[in-house]
DNA sequence: CGCTAATTTGACCTGGATCAACTACGGTGG
DNA sequence: CCACCGTAGTTGATCCAGGTCAAATTAGCG
């Protein structure tokens, strides 16, 4: 297929090839997946609390997060997932969400049939595994927030999020330079480290007086790596990227 | 070995029957795993952070968890292990531990050869997809913990960790009559819950005041079931178990 | 230019941490 | 059988990180 149009299904590709190889086969199979995409405004959920979807989604473009609300309108967001994330690959295997997945941006996101996807996995093994790592990476993260949450203080959590965001992006090349895109609000900051948006708001410019980032436009920038790293204690083995950005 | 005690791997085939149904030629392909047993004593390490194992462990008896330790001696735990799970399944996948793993009590771990893992999976794509469900589920723990530890009250979150002990147990046949084991000690408690000690036992007494629980000798026993499921906000579903308990 | 959402600031409050004893108890050795 | 010891549990006093509430101020956007 000669196409000189980059593929829909590209970011997938891209998220695959950030941390093994795949083979033309593996690739053709991908990116004949039957498809249908659909685009989102901000803040809008694409699958719900107790939903039983037929369908995975995979992000294209624009930020996601998954959240879940309790009593007194209490929000915990678990995780944000940008361009290449497949936030739903549970759904494969355990019929009903146990939480929401919902836009922070405009969004377009491709939604692919569950037959198709077991049709995949069941043809080449090593997407299935692949599929599987992703999810025990994921876990990984997961771990992660949990400890920042238990045991790190605001500061130090923040910056923790602030280092994984910025790699995150970067492995997948949506981020370089010390600089990415980070378009959430103070608020949703908040509610994916536990903290009130006031706290927050007064924990960025703690870090905004010692001239370790600067947070405007929805663009994050990391003006002192070290320091950053350093408060954050952050080890990026967690996120098990293939390539290492060099310092 | 035509013995007719129990298989050293049943714990394992117990927790797989609690979620799906096996075939007899799935289970005569587990119980002809080769293992190595291995006791421990309490507080040993069973894997430790930055190894590269090449097995993985299944727990037969005892409890285990999963921790990391950051500067200043902090300890977070991540997750308590019991009898039938296999803690770092994420090795076959993810080379190097992000983590460590220890025992809490003395403990019987069965080591199990990757590549004999890989096999297993490879010949039996049902059990690959159990063990990634498996992955899968325990993801949706960690992000249950996650919203305990950010958006719950120690009060809440202590009743919602007894909560999710007790369906764990009695999904596997370990626990019932609202009485189950629970043989870690207070100092644990709070380091998986993010709380000091000293918190953690002023909470307990607490629930005993309100006659909510007992927690003696290891063992919790649940006096005020509802009570307790509405305090931490308890929706089992999370925990995807193919049975519920009546309530 | 006007509206709404997001950020910022100030004042005050509280849940849970910290520190420091002290008690209970299961082993262990004499 | 008892004295001793180390671990776990309990209690009290004090402190502070971060929450809450309310009111500006600013930024984005149609």
């Amino acid at each position: 297929m000669a196409s000189n149009i980059t593929h829909p299904l590209l970011p997938l590709i891209r998220k695959l090839e950030s941390i093994t190889t795949i083979s033309d086969e593996e690739r053709a199979a991908i990116e004949s997946l039957p498809v249908r995409m659909q685009a989102f405004q901000p803040r809008q959920d694409v699958v719900s609390e107790g939903d039983k979807p037929s369908h995975c989604c995979l992000v294209l473009e624009g930020w996601l997060c998954r959240y879940k609300i309790i009593s007194a309108g209490k929000r915990q967001i678990f995780s944000f997932h940008i361009a290449g994330d497949i936030p739903d690959l549970q759904s494969l295997h355990i019929p009903v969400m146990d939480h929401s997945l919902a836009t922070l941006t405009a969004a377009t996101v491709a939604f692919i049939p569950h037959a198709a996807m077991h049709d995949l996995t069941t043809r080449f093994p090593n997407i299935a595994a692949k599929f599987w790592r992703d999810t025990l990476v994921e876990a990984g993260i997961f771990r992660e927030w949990i400890l920042c949450m238990g045991r790190r203080s605001a500061f130090d959590h923040l910056a923790h999020l602030f280092c994984e965001l910025y790699f995150k992006q970067e492995a997948v090349g949506l981020a370089d330079s010390y600089r990415c895109p980070l378009p959430v609000t103070q608020l949703d900051l908040g509610d994916a480290t536990g903290l009130s948006n006031v706290h927050v708001n007064r924990v960025i410019q703690e870090m905004r007086a010692k001239g370790m980032i600067t947070l405007r436009k929805n663009t994050l920038v990391i003006e002192a790596w070290d320091e950053l790293l350093q408060a954050a204690e952050f080890d990026a083995s967690y996120l098990h990227l293939r390539k290492r950005i060099a310092l």
